[in-house]
DNA sequence: TTGTCATTTCGCCAAACGACGAAATAATAT
DNA sequence: ATATTATTTCGTCGTTTGGCGAAATGACAA
């Protein structure tokens, strides 16, 4: 019953949901969720660390960055069922479109960043193309 | 989303998952719930309340006594999935098997019942033997 | 080593929550 | 009408939760 309340209970805050939705398109560093929920470093720092502790994200280290996730064994988890049930609950919500939107615009554009994370998309457009010369 | 966010935080709480659970094998008086968690009745009304604010879970009135059960539509509403969901994840769970089997016994024999519920299980005697004429 | 900056931890505050008992309400039964 | 009893509502209290800013931590960069 512990891990099913956890769970259920990780989920049962509206700025962690809106999380979990920008997190469904692909990885984010926290300055992104920070970016997209209007919330300061620390309050967002607090609610992953739920989600973590829930089994519900999981993280991935890149040198000064951490990029979080959804949990990739969700699926063999009873974690995963809810987690499922929650995107497709969330489909076509307004918020959650907007968020998912924002963490592409995120992934995609450092002109979305926020100013903590141009070097981080410097970086990252280094390794895709290596066609950019301009940022730093 | 806020649909989304008042359906999970309706289960957000131990005592509402046991209610639901509880409810999983057939309808039940708050009595009867109030026997089975262990709280005071103002307690248990709130908490079904909840739930069934959340949609979860309806009411059915018979004269003085109203009986809970698990919404009869989940299985067309979105709240549907999470129930099922909850209700699998709980399988083997030993606080909720126990639950149910206080809650098979209350809906089964008196003996269980609480003290204010004696005469409800009178009632429902009567209905299925015929037998019984001791009280009015 | 020192500085920078992303992230986490800590301490605080206000709001929300879960529990209770007492009183109010509702539906009989006498 | 009055009593009984199941349920709900209300007010209170202590705990938990979500937010913040400040300080600590960790990982590079100079």
């Amino acid at each position: 019953m512990d891990r099913t309340l956890t769970s259920i209970k990780a989920l049962s805050d509206k700025q962690r949901i809106r999380i979990v939705a920008a997190l469904s398109g692909g990885e984010l560093c926290l300055c992104s969720l920070q970016e997209i929920l209007g919330l300061s470093p620390s309050t967002v720092s607090r609610h992953v660390s739920i989600l973590k502790h829930a089994g519900l994200v999981a993280s991935r280290t890149e040198g000064k960055w951490r990029y979080f996730n959804l949990a990739k064994d969700l699926e063999n988890t009873p974690e995963g069922g809810l987690v499922r049930w929650l995107l497709q609950s969330l489909e076509n919500n307004a918020q959650a479109d907007e968020d998912k939107i924002s963490a592409r615009k995120l992934r995609e554009s450092q002109e979305w960043r926020c100013s903590f994370c141009v070097a981080v998309n410097d970086r990252s457009k280094k390794k895709r193309s290596g066609k950019e010369n301009k940022g730093k």
